[in-house]
RNA sequence: GCUCCCUUCGUCUAGUGGCCCAGGACACCGCCCUCUCAAGGCGGGAACACGAGUUCGAGUCUCGUAGGGAGCACCA
């Protein structure tokens, strides 16, 4: 049989962080098995299910690579699917109708907590044949069996025990006419031949029921594995204020998506002491399995220096459009400077981001309009200053190919021809090109500036330089 | 309250009874390299929650304690 698992989240907002991590799981999963991936959408809930969040959900899977073999599936638009089912159960007996009110039920619930029990159904509709009647309130209600236990062996958790009496005979339809959770997946789930359940451990107190729904049908109960969540820093749950929790968040704010990708693989799952993984190796190397059983938390710090790493070993031409996508959102015109490839192998080992690469681009985009004035009072009106200027500005004119090999042979040049160190050579031009004292290695940021750049800022640094 | 789950350096983790007076990575500190800033190289400090037990031997198995988490809806 092939594997089959499938991503199933409620589209109420953006795709976060622990979602994406389920979602590459269950997409890794399938992948090294050689089985299929699944997007469901459970919009059941009416009142928090937007159209924006589907996409929104759509987009952060795409923006991630995490390619769907099957769906989108809309759980409303299999209501009658839903009701068939339940009709089912009803007409064996597996299923019957209560009509408590929400009121009634609260009672119930406030007495079994005051009684030290935990808050369940009494199950009074359960064993009385009375006849079917109209009723705002009539529910449909799974008759879960009253004694025994449910054993299943979760691929993270391990073996887990359940026993029968700590579960009430839960509502699988309400009286609006919607199916609940607990019944909808379990139906879809089949439906759809789900192998493997990959998701959140916040459902592993709603298995054993499901596992009954599963039994009931007399369908074939698949693998569970149920993954620990991702804290904050801090160890409390990840939310809005420890900043991004969206995935697309992250691409704003300037890292690569296999980057995203392997820092997400590696919290909670690892293959011995090996930290980078290409989106291949993870296919083939990644096992349900292997996945650890306790929470983490996220760390930016560690995400960012996984994103220098493929920043600096990535083929520059692959990443050049994701940075031109970010010089434009910094409000930079990629067509009045150098070739964005260019600033990638100048700068990728100095930023942790591409939106920190781009910020520092825009001294090749546009002219220089602050000065720092520390950098000109130290590098620009000392005596060698206007010297250094001069002769690279002569044999920077007179180079023959533009090139960083090239300007770095002028640069040593005039080091030679005025005796002087290499530092006392690269500060001034460095001042003259970026009005700062940091910068790339010299020949690059020379280089970047272009022919006719390099000298039109030389000649405005010796302007500067007081003499 | 009840049920279930979790617990190795600050963080992510290796470890499946002897290879572990616990290894790697991020971060941090120091040194080296060096045209600035980085990157890189080398080195350093830093953890088996606690207590019993099983065993010749426990981070690894069992029980308990403490701490943390999840769920207990006509929400998913």
């Amino acid at each position: 049989m092939t594997v089959r698992t499938r991503f199933a989240p409620s589209p109420t907002g953006f795709l976060h962080i622990g979602g994406a991590r389920t979602a590459l799981y269950c997409w890794l999963e399938a992948r090294r098995r050689g089985g299929d991936f699944i997007l469901r959408i459970e919009d059941t809930d009416r009142e928090r299910s937007t159209d924006e969040a589907v996409q929104a959900i759509i987009d952060g899977m795409a923006w991630l690579g995490l390619v769907h073999d099957e769906g989108p599936i809309y759980q409303t638009h299999r209501m009658d699917r839903y009701r068939e089912v339940a009709e089912k159960l009803l007409a064996e007996g597996k299923a019957y109708y209560a009509y408590e009110t929400k009121e009634e039920i609260e009672a119930m619930r406030e007495a079994a907590m005051a009684a030290g029990l935990k808050p369940r159904y009494n199950g009074f509709y359960r064993d009385r044949a009375e006849p079917l009647r109209d009723d705002p309130n009539r529910v449909i209600r799974f008759r879960n069996p009253s004694e025994g236990s449910v054993v299943f062996d979760d691929k993270v958790k391990g073996r887990i025990e359940w026993s029968n009496t700590e579960l009430d005979d839960f509502v699988i339809f309400r009286s609006d006419g919607f199916p609940t959770y607990n019944f909808a997946v379990v139906v879809d789930d089949i439906d759809m031949g789900i192998t493997e359940v990959i998701r959140g451990d916040d459902h592993v107190n709603n298995t054993p029921r499901q596992i009954n729904v599963y039994h009931a049908l007399g369908a074939p109960v698949p693998e569970f594995a149920h993954l620990p969540m991702i804290l904050g820093p801090d160890g409390q749950k990840l939310s809005k204020r420890h900043g991004a929790v969206s995935v697309m968040q992250y691409r704003d704010d300037g890292f690569l998506p296999h980057a995203l990708l392997n820092y997400l693989v590696r919290l909670g799952w690892s293959h011995g002491d090996q930290e980078i993984f290409s989106v291949e190796e993870m296919t083939r190397l990644f096992d349900i399995a292997d996945v650890n059983k306790a929470a983490s938390r996220f760390d930016v710090t560690k995400l960012s220096w996984l994103n220098q790493q493929y920043l600096k070993n990535d083929n520059p031409a692959d990443i050049a459009a994701e940075f031109t996508w970010h010089l434009q959102q910094a409000g930079i015109d990629p067509s009045t400077g150098p070739k964005p490839k260019d600033v990638i192998v100048a700068l990728r080992d100095r930023v942790q981001t591409l939106k920190e690469m781009a910020e520092r681009a825009r001294t090749w985009y546009a002219p220089i309009t602050e000065w720092d004035p520390k950098a000109v009072e130290k590098h620009l009106r000392n005596d060698t200053a206007v010297p250094v200027l001069n002769a690279s500005r002569e044999a920077l004119a007179a180079l023959p190919e533009w090139a960083p090999e090239a300007i770095h042979g002028v640069v040593e040049a005039v080091a030679a021809k005025l005796a002087l160190g290499m530092g006392k050579v690269a500060a001034p031009l460095r001042v003259a090109m970026t009005g700062t004292q940091v910068s790339p290695s010299i020949e690059h940021t020379v280089y970047l500036a272009g022919r006719e750049g390099a000298l039109a800022r030389i000649d405005d640094a010796i302007a500067r330089s007081g003499a």
